[in-house]
RNA sequence: GUGGGUGUAGCUCAGCUGGUUAGAGCGCCAGACUGUGGAUCUGGAUGUCGAGGGUUCGAAUCCCUCCACUCACCCCA
């Protein structure tokens, strides 16, 4: 099959119903932070790329060559944002929110994108929902966002998460603790590729992602980050520690866990699912205090995560549910007018449900098959099977003033006058 | 960027070591059937067999190149 126009390679459709239930854990997102104070916040998707070589970190991979990198029509570099926290700060200081009353609490939710190869659970396009919050140093904050997420992932029917957690310090512990790391594998590194020759020299605590076994080997006995952390940040991870236990969030240290941002300080964190395929992170997050003031704000400390929403719904035990569901099948196009009449009744009279008017008025035996492939499909579709109803209206019925309702599931029947409508409907929904 | 796998109808796929007009099931549309369902029967539409080139009397099938999809590395959500 030889498609003229396709998608462009890593970016996809989202067809119902799956753009449904992308729709109802947005709509849980929402409420969720919402009841904790937090605001929504939209940024840019372009913003100039030097805010991201700034942010992300230039020695990152995401900024090495993972961008969509432009030059527009007057030859200014723009990047389609590659993850949302450095629109967010800029937006904050842009809009002198950094300068007013903290703390500070937003939310987003959109795509973001990154030129990579796609695979299970990697696009270029991809969603995520995060959340940011500024002007607060102490562990409550991180105790807070986690404990928000975890009342989020709840709603979306998770049990068994657990959040690995980490310290990557102050940048000062960071550089020692990545010089005494590049100390302990340089002798080790002869069979290393050139990719983790790079992050040796440039980078090293990137060398923990890597799952090369060579790389592993090297890293036996390596140092690890929390032997390096100074006196406060160590007192601050352990009452983090101590707060998570307190709000009953399961965690787990991860001494080996170092986000792929460069601008974490602190507290890091991420959740995996063994449902995904190679690509398990759901989400990740953490602390970045200097962050505002190096993309020339006032020093603000702020925390935050982001959730890969396409991941994340992939694994996602909750189901849509089901909302009742009512066909109006005209018999012939002379019947389309006042089905569409009825219709509309039947709108104003069950709030939230679905009703649908057979458009093709090919006959009554054609719209009940109609209906009961509906049925068929009901569960599938989020729809409450038991109360599925077909609503005649054919020349018997116009001729009478009445109309005619099924139920699908029994097969039942009854006609009744159209002014006991709304009524009858709204008993038939109880029972 | 590197490697593996896969490309035949809207979907799932069959098509043996090359053989002439490219198939099945499901789905879709119509009729049987102008007022009662998931059924049945009949008929119909949709394919440059991923694209281009080569070998051959003859290619969906063999060879080459390219493209797309997919999984993994890398990296991350």
């Amino acid at each position: 099959m030889t498609l003229r126009y396709r998608s462009v390679k890593g970016t996809r459709d989202l067809l119902p119903p799956e753009s449904e239930r992308w729709a109802e854990a947005e709509r849980i997102a929402r409420e969720t932070f919402r009841s904790w104070g937090y605001a929504e916040i939209r940024t840019p998707v372009l913003e100039d790329t030097a805010l991201f070589e700034r942010s992300v970190g230039e020695t990152t991979d995401i900024v090495h060559k993972e961008m969509y990198t432009f030059p527009d029509r007057k030859g200014r570099s723009l990047t389609m944002r590659p993850e949302n926290t450095a629109g967010v700060v800029r937006a904050v200081i842009e809009n002198g929110l950094a300068a007013g009353p903290m703390p500070l609490r937003l939310y987003y939710i959109g795509p973001q994108f990154r030129y990579e190869r796609p695979q299970a659970g990697r696009f270029r396009e991809f969603s995520q929902i995060g959340v940011e919050l500024f002007g607060i140093s102490g562990p409550a904050a991180e105790a807070e966002v986690l404990e928000m997420l975890f009342e989020f992932l709840r709603a979306l029917g998770f049990r068994a998460l657990s959040v690995a957690l980490n310290s990557v310090g102050t940048p000062a512990t960071r550089t020692a603790f990545g010089e005494a790391l590049r100390s302990h594998v340089l002798p080790r590194s002869t069979g290393f590729g050139e990719d983790d020759l790079r992050k040796l020299a440039e980078n090293p605590l990137r060398l923990f992602d890597s799952k090369d076994p060579v790389v592993r080997a090297a890293l036996e006995g390596a140092p690890r980050t929390v032997d390096f952390l100074d006196v406060a940040s160590r007192r601050h991870h352990d009452e983090v520690r101590g707060l998570l236990a307190d709000a009953g969030i399961p965690f787990a240290e991860n001494p080996a866990l170092v986000r792929g941002l460069d601008y974490y300080t602190r507290t890091v964190f991420e959740i995996v699912s063994e449902d995904l395929g190679a690509q398990d992170a759901i989400l990740g997050g953490g602390r970045y205090d200097g962050l505002v003031e190096s993309l020339g704000g006032p020093s603000v400390p702020a925390i935050g995560f982001a959730i890969g929403e396409d991941r994340l719904l992939q694994v996602a035990p909750f189901r849509l549910s089901p909302r009742a569901c009512v066909l109006v099948l005209p018999q012939r196009t002379d019947d389309l007018a006042e089905a569409v009449r009825v219709a509309r009744e039947i709108r104003a009279a069950l709030p939230g449900g679905c009703v649908e008017v057979d458009l093709s008025a090919r006959g009554i035996k054609k719209g009940l098959a109609r209906a009961s492939a509906l049925f068929d499909e009901a569960e599938a579709r989020g729809l409450d099977k038991k109360g599925m109803l077909a609503v005649l209206v054919g020349e018997r019925e116009r001729a009478d003033g009445a109309v005619t309702v099924k139920r699908l599931a029994t097969g039942e029947q009854e006609t009744f006058p159209r002014s006991e409508l709304a009524e009858r409907l709204g008993a038939a929904r109880e029972a």
